[in-house]
DNA sequence: TAGGCAGCAGAACATATGTGCCGACCAGGG
DNA sequence: CCCTGGTCGGCACATATGTTCTGCTGCCTA
């Protein structure tokens, strides 16, 4: 059997994309026939097992429409849809999600794939409101996915409320000594140093997202 | 009929979405019999039928497994893979896409929803390198998505090249009489005016992803 | 030239799966 | 009390769909 990938197969790869694309569900054999003029329902069958083995789909047995995409080895990126909590400002703490987040309690969402959530659960996101987070390179209406937690590790990106200064602010961590070191994330910036008391971690930082 | 969601048709939604989430491909009513515990396929069926009708999925008849979920009216959003097409950096002209993207001929993707892209194709990646875009707020490592494009509208994010200075840039873009007006992301920062046969617009700028 | 192998055609077969029908149950209204 | 509409159970039925078998066609090689 060659490595390779064969006419065919490329074509019915590309099918599989377009037709999922399209309808959010996997055709059946005689669709993806019937869709790369393919003469026989056992052509394709043959050529579906022939992707499966190098690894570009996975199939469930006798069970229709099975087929899952895999690109460059892995599975395909899911989107999840996080709510949007509320917004973070510098004076205000970050508002905090319930202890079982149920999606249906919500209005306000934003997908992502779960790539950028990391797979976690009871990831939420927040809007950034003001000119308050430049420092860490986030604008006015950026997005920023959390996690909640209370501690982290050194050099954890994180949300943090610092209560002598009534602020919530977004930086790495560092422990050092009985103090903490924040450093923002503009490497220009001077880091802030305040004692372990003062600060109080919100959750972990995962990703930061614009949209123009 | 009840414009309620009723409990087996919330269990039912709840079930969808955890078995797409889990397979990427849909279940058959008996899949939502067994995992809901509903005695009757019938049942299913016309619950699938309540569920149609207020607008939560879609349905093809006679066609197996084909339920598509829909959510706050709209359909799910998808993830589509983007092509990095290599690094951007102020130093270096931007490196454009060949004429047609073809998903296969790149290694490196970043897999985004459909959301970000605006439904575009041809749609690519740059990662930024070194910390020249700090202006626009995006840093080191960042991933910027990009629309090629020779012209743009008033106000756009747009990747200018700047032929005298041998620059890349990320501004938002206004035409001034003769002159173009260069508007940093960072509204504390100045704007740079320069002559329109000065620049050379490479491709309007979607969104800015960052992951920690 | 014979044999082996990848790929293809065509058709029969076995299930997987959506649908329709009939009756039961229940709550509310006349 | 009966009627009606919403919901459910059970089941048979039609068809959608994956699987398999047999044979054919090139192509390569011992």
């Amino acid at each position: 059997m060659s490595e390779r990938v064969s006419e065919k197969q490329q074509q019915i790869l590309q099918f599989l994309r377009e037709f999922i694309g399209e309808k959010d569900y996997p055709p059946s054999i005689r669709d993806i026939q019937e869709g790369c003029r393919i003469s026989s329902t056992s052509v394709v069958d043959y050529n579906l097992k022939r992707l499966e083995e190098k690894g570009f789909i996975r199939r469930d047995r006798e069970v229709s429409r099975a087929i899952e995409l895999l690109e460059g080895g892995e599975r395909r990126a899911r989107t999840v849809r996080v709510p949007v909590l509320g917004k973070i400002a510098a004076g205000r703490p970050i508002p905090m999600p319930p202890e079982h987040l149920t999606p249906e309690s919500y209005d306000e969402f934003v997908e992502v794939t779960d790539r950028q959530t990391g797979g976690r659960d009871n990831v939420f996101a927040l809007r950034v409101e003001g000119n308050s987070m430049v420092d860490a390179l986030i604008n006015d209406g950026d997005i920023v996915l959390l996690q909640p937690t209370q501690s982290c590790d050194d050099g954890d990106m994180v949300a943090v409320w610092l209560k002598r200064e009534n602020e919530t602010t977004l930086k790495r961590l560092y422990h050092e000594g009985g103090r903490v070191r924040l450093q923002p994330m503009n490497a220009a910036m001077q880091p802030f140093y305040t004692d372990l008391d003062n600060v109080e971690v919100q959750g972990r930082v995962l990703a930061a997202i614009r949209n123009w």
